[in-house]
DNA sequence: ATACGAACAGACAGGTCTGTCTGCTTTACT
DNA sequence: AGTAAAGCAGACAGACCTGTCTGTTCGTAT
């Protein structure tokens, strides 16, 4: 038989399984997508579903952590290349996440959005979501530093209240012109600040 | 017997419906309630459930139709009552906010909450909740209209936005701060906009 | 080669979901 | 007084939910 020996190591079915599942849970929420739908659009054996998650909500919670490295991997990267310069990385931030609004996928923030579905403040997925936001406002409070803003800390929690107004109201109205509008306002706020004395 | 003739005409099931369906629909979320669990709290034949509302879904669509009228008498008398001049009562927006924050049952905007819920557009709850909004944006246009803001549409936009990052952050962080932060946000928008020429 | 674990396929249990339908009782109007 | 509508209580259907369990097949390492 052909030497068709390149090895491309098939994905495992909890990566398959992590793929579907944040396709759809994104998609259509958490409660909306069944385990046996996970199953069955991953290809996967139920028995391999809940060997790799004990229990539903091990996904999902295995799920938000994944995103949150892969959310700030990529607005890192986008901010990187947006803006060069530290001192423009901060609003450069809002010309990121105008790109995320734009794509015909954009359904707001996971973390968010699993918050207010599941309501529950003890549920693994939000502990997770708690988790994502803290880690953003440490990035942004890191790319505040580098620009010279003195009062980086408070700063970033107003940043990130900013990008949750934005992904609220992009969602809502359904067009992306919330990024613009939070950049003005992040304008505003950093122009009232005192950079860091050189 | 008795002359009780007062006619105290008990609550008809739909009101009784509407008012559990407020609390435990806010509380827990759509999904998570079901129509068993409606009725028996609201102490209503299932016949007289689906009499008075023909699908859970008219349901919600109804709920949200109260609230939102609730939603902005509340708003409009607190205002009114922390600013009596008319100039002060945009911001006394978020004055009221803070005040909603502080409330135990506070689990964030129940229209955001049945859009990023609900996931699909067509929902009659999603629509019910996009008028909602845009509601409230008139509201608060009028409010800036009245304190002297020439550009009091394109402002009500953004303090509809402030409004909803406000919320969003104050239900993450399970603190009222983020209205005072919010307030402030608002505070420079005004500071740099034109008055009406008087 | 054989042995073992991992993966696949799918039946099954027990519960919950929405919505329909059947009786029976109360209320209200003529 | 009599009739019709409205309300209560609860069984029922059919779908879907999570999670368990039984087989069979495949891959790989000894």
């Amino acid at each position: 038989m052909a030497p068709r020996t390149a090895i491309v190591k098939r994905s495992t079915p909890a990566e398959r399984i992590l793929k579907v599942a944040d396709k759809l849970f994104y998609q259509d929420g958490i409660r909306a997508v069944g385990v046996d739908r996970l199953i069955a659009e991953s290809g996967v054996a139920k028995a391999s579903f809940y060997r790799a998650f004990p229990s539903k909500d091990d996904l999902v919670a295995a799920w938000l952590d994944v995103r949150d490295q892969q959310w700030r991997a990529w607005l890192q990267a986008t901010v990187d290349q947006l803006a060069p310069r530290a001192q423009d990385k901060p609003l450069a931030v809002f010309d990121a996440l105008d790109t995320r609004f734009r794509l015909s996928t954009f359904r707001g923030c996971a973390f968010i959005n699993t918050i207010t579905e599941l309501a529950r403040l003890d549920h693994p997925g939000a502990h997770a979501a708690r988790r994502h936001k803290e880690s953003v406002k440490t990035l942004l409070a890191s790319l505040l530093k580098d620009a010279g803003y003195k009062n980086f800390e408070p700063l970033a929690v107003i940043f990130l209240q900013l990008i949750d107004g934005a992904i609220v109201a992009a969602v809502r109205e359904g067009k992306p012109d919330a990024a613009l509008r939070a950049k003005q306002l992040a304008e505003l706020t950093l122009a009232a600040q005192p950079k860091k004395s050189k």
